[in-house]
DNA sequence: CTAACTGTACCGAACGTTTGGTATAATGTC
DNA sequence: GACATTATACCAAACGTTCGGTACAGTTAG
């Protein structure tokens, strides 16, 4: 099998347990190959598997959000389905983010730069939507930045507090009150 | 020496390395202590060394941000001295939030209920204050949930950016916004 | 005053286990 | 036959942890 096919699984499982707790020995039993096999597939080891994680990431975020926000539409209704897309990752706020995982866990130098361009990039989207619909530029840098706290944020409170729907009403509100002060 | 001397040292371990990536022999070098003596002061190992530290910032947060919450002034003030004491414990976004490492390191079943208390109390403390200033009660609930996602969600992006500012942007306006609607 | 004892602080060296990683030979597949 | 894939067996290194023991300050007893 490709190597592409184990992504959902490595995902899962650098989610559910962070990048050193996903454990070579628990990769194996996941996805059922042997470590013999994960070498094949992954030479670069243990960090090649979360680049190829990343990699799928990246592509799903720029396919399905980046690109959308760039899309057509009322400005207000995109973000609203960024937010609804986000839902569905995250699980409604069930599902730590791996990208905050990576740049808390003990290996956070070696993923700090992509996790660095994938913030940038998505912001970069959200400011331009946004300065697109007629916001000042400043002001939609911040409310760019906002977003990226909102999601995280939230996340994190769901997951501290065992309770997704912090996360939620986050996901809820974020379209409006990032577009608060537009048209004026 | 008594063990809280070494409670700074291992903050700062934590904070660093996260909990996976904080080992014994960093612990040992940076405390000048050896790993048996380690285990003479914190006979439950690198979990009470955690758990210590954890007191330790329980009864901070206390001290220095609950009770002061508690106190007089008025309320946008009362925040606005939160976010001062926090900008001084973060060192203005450039150092990570231990409950965030724990949540998503690989012991986080450990110390989940903990932070989960920890979390639970502070957003009391928040919502109290609001409500005391005449705040609709649900209303208070959300916004102080919406405290710690600001915090939490820009100490994660300061991180990612590898650049302070949003943290300390997010300190600057949290006073106000968490006000926001009240006395109409 | 002294000698025996006790408790705290500390440490070098080693423990057993698990980690990420690698040979090599066998198996499946075209 | 050739090449991709895998299972078995193995490895050095690092992990958290424990052992046996030293140094030394108090405390107690004669």
């Amino acid at each position: 099998m490709a190597k592409e096919t184990y992504i959902p699984s490595l995902l899962q499982l650098f989610r559910q347990y962070g990048y050193d707790g996903a454990t070579l020995s628990k990769i194996s039993q996941e996805t059922g190959l042997g470590k013999a096999s994960l070498y094949h597939h992954f030479p670069g080891g243990k960090d090649e598997m979360v680049q190829t994680v990343l990699d799928y990431l990246e592509s799903w975020l720029d396919k399905n959000i980046l690109q959308m926000l760039d899309g057509e539409g009322d400005p207000a209704s995109r973000l609203q389905q960024m937010c609804d897309r986000l839902s569905g990752v995250y699980e409604g706020g069930k599902q730590p983010c791996l990208s905050a995982i990576l740049l808390l866990g003990s290996a956070r130098d070696v993923f700090h730069d992509r996790v660095k361009t994938l913030y940038k990039n998505w912001i970069d989207a959200i400011v331009t939507l946004l300065i697109e619909s007629g916001m000042d530029e400043k002001l939609a840098q911040q409310r760019g930045e906002d977003a990226l706290i909102a999601i995280q944020g939230s996340l994190i409170l769901s997951q501290g507090l065992n309770d997704p729907s912090p996360f939620q009403r986050a996901m809820q509100q974020l379209p409006s009150s990032l577009c608060q002060g537009v048209e004026p």
